[in-house]
DNA sequence: CTGAAAGCGCTTACAG
DNA sequence: CTGAAAGCGCTTACAG
């Protein structure tokens, strides 16, 4: 690794110790204008580059971030990286990210325990999967480890924690259907390992019976782990006796091939059957053409950037150890897919 | 970091030496099978994770693999990450990704630097700049790391090169077109900063030249760093006085913006003018909602896979020196914006 | 302002 | 099969 030049060597090129090197590299104590002329002049000259690896063991700091999520492929992803990115570009921390396919658990421990030991300083992790359990227990365990936890709140884990409101948002989305007079709507779940998925089909299922509405059979469809699923799920519905006259999608993604579906069988969007999704995602898989997706928004470029730029703050000061618990609100965002009905 | 449990704690519960334990841990030489569950019950019962920074410095060896790419966000880049994801899953080296946002050489040489000094044993970078020259020069130096360079062929540098045939990807677009009958091609350029820009340029001049097409005043057409910037490209090029009847777009990107422009100024794609990109890209920026595009396609997923999967190879057998040297053929794929005239 | 020395947590010949 | 010891490349009190 490296080109094989050590401190050693900058050491010897310019006649001083090696604690003068480091002092000169490192910027830290005082040092003499013409010794650390001379070192820097070694250090150009031999293209010397300190060993991570080596600071790291003895200083017990990396300077890195590591940012571990499921599918980075995944165009649900566009805001929130872009977020990290630019948190990223503000701090003197290497940000570092980890991918796991699937929701392949063992992967995600073998990239956390390697995160863990000895190569970053601080973890941001996004989102909760029902799966999780050993995960959460060798975290738990970490304490050394500053934490950014986002769209999950492990119970009795102390740590940063970005949340948003995802059950008051399902609600939000219900009311607003209600408001534009429908009476029959039915819900779409997202993907079942995801604690995400949950929260929404609680929101949808609170507000139905706040605001008084049936749920009819077959009014709640389950996907796969494959937002491709919200399409059968979608034809389903819509050949029910009782067919709904508004959809709520757990997700953006499930909402356009929900509404593929919808069209493929000859309905209009939004004028035969309305759906709202959730998200507000820049950018749908598979090429999606479909009208603009009315959707219930979450701030993920903000989330992203609040991540990166918190743990940095919190790894600069040690003062401030105090962990961060904040929740991000839902806004609608009214698009092309839900029409008035009634009235 | 890490939970504070070293191999001094394992080796004093088991009441061992640490190189027992370091030893079992590994699973390198021979133990007893006495001693190794002495050991293994004291690792579990603590939780002791071994140090990567500590093994890193002593042995030389981190196992794991650094990915750098600009604007991880891109959603062009779809295919290639799900490539890195599953040649990721199949080996056992930790693999990291690392983006710098736009062109920002600074970051890049960030990251390369801190990569290259101890955090992995080998790089992937994916794309070239035409900024890049410093970080050619460092990369240079380091001769100790594994690269793989994809759709980069740095002159002077030895190392894997994972090609793709731009040049000639972007004549047999202009081939293809020709067949259709088409005699006025005009082309967008991508991205300034980017060779394949220039070898697709260059692709598009040889086969103009060769098929005798005359390039007319105003048939080149240069964006910013901006897919976006396609679309007033397209806009000038529908303005001219010999109006061309099809553009070849630098990629796909800009290619959905191109088509956008010409269906706002009243015309349709293809029957008014032929439109074909590059890339065959899955999903494309800002809700694209035109027809499918016609385009050259280069594999990009297997590229990916390949990168990890030779890396990793020849990180674990050191005899495998040779540098891999290896040109992906692209192909046309034939989707819904070239028509044919003339005839 | 500068240096000698200890030590971070591990691995690996070298002995036995 | 197992242990004592050296050493990876750095930083950081501790002296001076």
């Amino acid at each position: 690794m490296g080109n094989g030049i050590t401190i050693k060597d900058v050491a010897k090129a310019s006649g001083v110790s090696l604690a003068t090197v480091s002092r000169v590299v490192n910027g830290t104590d005082m040092v003499s204008e013409a010794t650390k002329e001379k070192v820097m002049e070694a250090v150009r000259s031999l293209g010397y580059n300190p060993n991570n690896a080596a600071r790291a063991l003895v200083s017990h700091k990396t300077n890195a971030i590591g940012i571990v999520v499921h599918n980075l492929h995944d165009p649900f992803f566009y805001d929130l990286i872009r977020g990290f990115e630019t948190g990223a570009q503000q701090t003197k921390y290497n940000v570092i990210f980890c991918s796991v396919l699937g929701s392949d658990i063992k992967s995600k421990e073998k990239y956390l325990k390697y995160l863990t030991n000895g190569v970053v300083d601080g973890i941001i992790l996004y989102g909760s999967y029902l799966t999780d359990e050993s995960v959460t227990r060798y975290l738990k365990d970490r304490d050394a480890m500053k934490y950014v936890m986002i769209e999950n709140d492990i119970p009795d884990f102390s740590c940063n924690k970005l949340l948003i409101d995802n059950t008051g948002g399902a609600q939000s989305a219900i009311r607003y259907l209600k408001n534009k007079g429908h009476h029959s709507i039915a819900h779409i779940c997202g993907n079942p390992n995801k604690k995400v998925t949950i929260d929404r089909l609680n929101g949808y299922l609170n507000e139905m019976r706040l605001a008084g509405l049936e749920i009819h059979d077959g009014y709640i469809g389950h996907t796969s782990t494959d937002y491709k699923s919200g399409y059968e799920r979608m034809r389903e519905m819509m050949e029910l006796p009782c067919r709904p006259s508004a959809v709520f999608c757990s997700d953006d993604a499930i909402a356009s091939y929900a509404i593929r579906a919808a069209t493929d069988m000859g309905l209009c969007v939004p004028k035969d059957v309305s759906v709202i999704g959730f998200d507000n995602q820049t950018i749908l898989p598979d090429c999606y053409r479909g009208p603009r997706i009315t959707t219930v928004e979450q701030p993920l470029h903000q989330i992203g950037y609040d991540s990166v730029a918190l743990l940095s703050q919190q790894l600069e000061d040690q003062k401030t150890v105090t962990n961060v618990r904040k929740t991000y609100e839902t806004r609608i965002v009214e698009k092309e897919t839900v029409a008035a009905v009634g009235k």
